[in-house]
DNA sequence: CTATCTGGTTTCATAATGCAACTACACAGG
DNA sequence: CCTGTGTAGTTGCATTATGAAACCAGATAG
């Protein structure tokens, strides 16, 4: 490295969100933020991390627009740590990872938490992927298209799945 | 860090995904392995990385079933690497960082692709995730229960979204 | 039988991460 | 007013991960 490489420049949407919050600690932060914490010492209680670290990854959600500093609203005059529409829409993501480890995680049992559907408690479903006529869509279904596609390059990268 | 901090023994599901796929480089070989790649050399030419460090991934990945060698298919005496159906499914992860790009981020213009539905050629919807008596659920609309759960423990952690 | 390709390994420098100790400010009690 | 506790960091130092570039051995190509 001598610098570790930066993806925002990539052109590839997926190198762009894992240079966001591709590292160690940022989607989980994300993660107790979505389940309400707030405070910096509830993320480092919940988490576990140094606080060093906490201090630099809280400010680069912030200066990412992911999180947004509010006054405490429990009348302290500390500060608190909001997620933003940005920072709610991570939601899928987290959705995916974990799905993806109980669907294929070695030891499956040692999962902790189910995610349902608050009104009957209920597993949520498998997400889904469907095309803009409604057809459910897998990985082989799929294809990858350059924007602003001149008529001429209609060559599809198939994704071969 | 002293030892890098590891998930695996974590019961949440999303650490136990990113101890196995969150580091720097694990999902953008992944993506590369599902447009095609199999060959080392592949991989490295187009995502651009230190060989070393591919090295220690591709072995990594293969180690958790993600990928796997196979004998050279076009006849010569190397090896390549071939995605496992664990390794296949992470494609709703890259379609969630994808779609988390294309709507969040500050610079949509320098996206380069699209992914569309092969049949028709038009750009796929968001991801969707549903109750199982179909109802399309947000992040609000769910709750984390703890697995095995007595029917005692009835206190579902609310995603506050 | 030499040259090049493939798939690495080795060496060295630098950046990221972690732990622990220290600081600064707010508030609560006596 | 003085002290203690909680919050939110900062600083120093040690360890690990990452990267660039050089090196290397076995296949393959000419």
């Amino acid at each position: 490295m001598v610098k570790r490489t930066s993806f925002e420049n990539d052109d590839c949407p997926i190198a762009r969100s894992l240079d966001a919050i591709g590292d160690w600690w940022s989607l989980l932060i994300i993660r107790e933020a979505l389940f309400g914490s707030r405070r910096f010492g509830e993320f480092q209680k919940s988490l576990g991390l140094a606080k060093n670290i906490l201090t630099v990854r809280l400010r680069a959600l912030v200066d990412q627009g992911i999180l947004k500093l509010a006054p405490a609203s429990d009348g302290s005059a500390y500060q608190e740590y909001l997620l933003t529409p940005k920072g709610r829409g991570v939601f899928p993501i987290l959705v995916a990872l974990r799905q993806w480890s109980e669907e294929f995680d070695d030891h499956p049992a040692e999962i902790a938490t189910i995610l349902v559907d608050k009104e009957k408690g209920r597993p949520v479903r498998k997400l889904e992927l469907y095309s803009q006529d409604g057809r459910l869509l897998t990985a082989a279904d799929t294809a990858l298209k350059p924007r602003r596609d001149s008529k001429s390059s209609r060559k599809l990268r198939s994704i071969s799945a």
